[in-house]
DNA sequence: CCCCCTATTGAACGGGGTTCATAATAGCAG
DNA sequence: CTGCTATTATGAACCCCGTTCAATAGGGGG
């Protein structure tokens, strides 16, 4: 049996996938431990360094999983969105913010995980983010049909980081808790805003 | 002399800031040590809890700085400004933009520094904030003569919020490194297009 | 059944924030 | 000036944490 050390490693390394993003979920990135992760998978310590570079590694795999969620949840949004791409824009964003204020220490997860300096961004990560950029691309060209696809990339990027950036910083403590339904409206402002006039 | 000792502690207070601000400014929030901080100041480990609670308190210190010196490029770059206030806030947006990029690791610290869960933001923080919340509301109530105070607020958070997204992602490593000329183009457009509507 | 090579283990290492028993010092009374 | 005491400063030690690696366990082929 050749395949049986690579056939257990493969199941530790997903049950420790699993533990550490249900403690990510439920405390935030900072309260990940290896020890912590070693004893509720009930391995030792050493064994997660079999499976993992490091602790980073692992957070990128649950990452990976939290950025496709999220993927799903918009394109499930977008699905029963109606026709009028305004509105699947909005529809869109204020699923982002959903997704985003349900899962506060995943989402956050995905950001706050520090990348060694000059080290490119994982393949999944620039994948699931073309991904989202094609959905609000897609919309987009239909309100601006008269911008080449340079221009649209840049209106592309430009939205997607204003409804990060609203979300962001209404799901901050620091703000002192800005209201759901405000978050919404200021999603909905610049969108309606933005593509008012083509 | 009942002043001796607040005197001496008053000097290593600002000492360790001004030290720590140089630390954050060259090398980011996580490369700050205490035991750096002690050795180049000087003084003992223990000193720096004489002064500080923890290192969070001198973060804070520093961001504070930070704050301020974010509050007067913007405010410099507003009193140059045209009397037009879509290129105000246009002005404004890459003054704020310029910093980041310029400060990039203090400007980081402003948001990347944890506050225990529940504790309120400080006070200099929420002043700063509606500084420059205010300088963006003042040229928007122009542009929006009809709105109501409440809804500006809302305007000026989401523009603010925008803009900040705009820079953040733009200058974050995992975009692989958006030119800075399109960041520029990527807030003009957010602010002209959100603008050109009222 | 035994041997050897690989995989696993968890104690130990290094580094970092914070604390606290101890040493130094400053203020004051005689 | 000299003790004496309260206050302050000090840095070794504590605890936590990620990571490593010498030692142990395991298992497959002869």
């Amino acid at each position: 049996m050749a395949g049986k050390v690579a056939e257990r490693r493969a199941a530790l390394r997903d049950n420790l996938i699993i533990i550490a993003e249900k403690r990510i979920a439920s405390d935030g990135l900072s309260a990940l431990r290896a020890r912590d992760l070693a004893s509720d998978a009930g391995c030792a310590l050493g064994a997660i360094y079999n499976v993992f570079g490091d602790l980073t590694d692992i957070v990128l795999a649950v990452n990976a999983r939290t950025f496709h969620r999220l993927g799903a949840d918009v394109a499930a949004a977008l699905a029963d969105a109606p026709q009028d791409p305004i509105e699947q824009l909005v529809v869109m964003a204020q699923a982002y913010h959903q997704f985003a204020a349900a899962n506060l220490h995943s989402w956050r997860a995905l950001f706050d995980v520090e990348r060694a300096p000059g080290e490119a961004a994982p393949d999944w990560y620039l994948h699931e983010m073309g991904q989202l950029f094609a959905y609000i691309s897609d919309p987009l060209a239909v309100v601006f049909p008269n911008r080449d696809p340079q221009e649209l990339a840049l209106l592309t990027r430009a939205l997607f980081s204003s409804v990060h950036g609203i979300v962001l910083l209404g799901l901050d403590g620091a703000s002192a808790g800005v209201p759901s339904d405000d978050i919404d409206k200021m999603i909905a402002l610049i969108l309606r805003q933005f593509t008012s006039n083509p």
